[in-house]
DNA sequence: AATTGATACAACCGCTCCTTT
DNA sequence: CAAAGGAGCGGTTGTATCAAT
């Protein structure tokens, strides 16, 4: 397809919208709603190509943005989103209120990257980057090295958790980088291999030959140490579908999860977290598999837990009531707006997130259990629900700030 | 005061995926 | 089933602003 068919029309202006233009899209969306993005531009009367006029409303005129600079917190959450996700800002960008794609990819771009590398990680695998080094040197060393040890899952850690890959077999299960997010995440029948092989119902902790908890020792990934971020909660309650490459919270977990499902998501989420180096000194919990069905109980069995808020525990599974859906798309525009968009109002924390978190994907998002990333962004979002409220105020002000600024 | 470089942010481009015809 | 079109995503480029020289 390429390029958008209205593209093609003549005349079509470009570059930066006029405050004049602005309030037309305004304007229309307003009352109309966006519908097509095509016909939005002739409707709207504006020399602009559909997809220009969805990008300026997705990116700057949207009511719920939020806009301003990143809080710490919201780097921070970011930071371990990507560890897990990769350069997915979309999706990122979901769970993150009142911010765009496009703008995290800008921070991360112009800011955080710089800043990751300043501390010796790297911004790509959210490793130290000497060990990204080492990685390349064994990488190089292991293709000319024979397989004298295929057969072996084994990994033998060296002192100071540094690890030395001995199987050319975890290299080709590995190709380029084990913990990259960007990378196909690892095979189903690897984390079988990896922590539910030798019993069928096993405790990580005490496994061998490769335990959960020193598997997470492959993870250097120490955020809290070398770069002083807090350790957020947000991302430890979030698992990874592999199918669909969307995160789930963990207490849909509680029912019966398949192995295709489950295991990839482990391995995703413990890989690239940041929660993997400080878990891996403690026993996180027991993975059990049965047939095609995998059920995991992580424990809050270690000081870790206790420290940092992490909650992947099972106990408050039953609790969480599956958020009633709501599809933006059916929410009418005007009465939204009318209702959201005008300054003064008070917004709903509650819609704000079924907004925010209702995807096409079907995420499902639940508004209990404690330290979930729901609990998390409504905290946001109730701090309180004037600041939302607040961030609209500002965004009607920006308008005629930016009105003046070309009067 | 003018120039240059760095930075942040806005917007565009090309592509893929999905839906419709 | 294939083609066409719409929507969205990620990478890249363009532009405004600010600080340093």
């Amino acid at each position: 397809m390429g390029r958008h068919s209205c593209c093609y029309k003549q005349k079509l202006r470009k570059g930066l919208w006029s405050p004049e233009e602005d309030e037309k899209l305004i304007n229309h969306i307003t009352k109309y709603g966006h519908g097509c993005w095509s016909s939005v531009p002739k409707l709207a009367g504006l020399q602009r190509c559909g997809k220009s006029c969805r990008l300026r409303w997705i990116n700057y005129l949207r009511p719920d943005l939020k806009r301003g600079k990143f809080s710490q917190e919201e780097e921070n959450l970011i930071i371990e989103l990507h560890a897990v996700l990769g350069n997915k800002w979309s999706q990122i960008a979901a769970r993150l209120p009142g911010r765009t794609d496009n703008e995290i990819k800008n921070l991360w771009n112009s800011s955080i990257k710089k800043k990751l590398r300043q501390k010796g990680i790297d911004p790509n695998t959210h490793k130290l980057l000497s060990e990204v080094d080492n990685e390349e040197k064994v990488s190089a060393t292991s293709k000319n090295i024979e397989k004298a040890s295929e057969g072996s899952s084994e990994l033998n850690f060296i002192e100071n958790s540094n690890y030395v890959i001995e199987t050319e077999k975890l290299m080709d299960r590995y190709p380029n980088n084990m913990t990259s997010a960007a990378s196909a995440p690892p095979t189903h029948e690897f984390f079988l291999n990896m922590f539910v092989t030798t019993h069928e119902s096993s405790t990580a902790s005490c496994n061998k030959p490769l335990d959960m908890a020193s598997y997470l020792s492959f993870q250097q990934l120490n955020y809290g140490s070398n770069i002083g971020f807090s350790m957020n909660p947000n991302i430890n309650n979030l698992l990874f579908n592999s199918k669909n490459s969307e995160m789930i919270p963990h207490h849909h977990f509680n029912s019966s999860i398949t192995n295709d499902n489950i295991l990839p998501s482990i391995s995703n989420s413990i890989l690239t977290s940041p929660i993997a180096a400080a878990a891996s000194n403690n026993s996180i919990g027991t993975f059990t598999s049965s047939g095609s069905s995998t059920s995991i109980e992580l424990q809050r069995n270690s000081s870790f837990f206790d420290g940092n808020a992490f909650s992947w525990g099972a106990a408050d599974c039953g609790k969480s009531e599956k958020e009633t859906e709501t599809d933006p798309e059916d929410i009418k525009w005007s009465e939204y707006l009318h209702t959201q968009f005008l300054p003064g109002n008070t917004i709903h924390n509650h819609q704000i997130t079924q907004d925010l978190y209702s995807e096409k994907s079907g995420i499902q998002f639940t508004t209990q259990g404690s330290l979930s990333t729901t609990t998390w962004l409504q905290n946001q979002l109730q701090q309180p629900s004037l600041q939302t409220a607040d961030s609209y105020n500002k965004h009607f002000q920006k308008i005629p700030d930016a009105f003046g600024q070309f009067s």
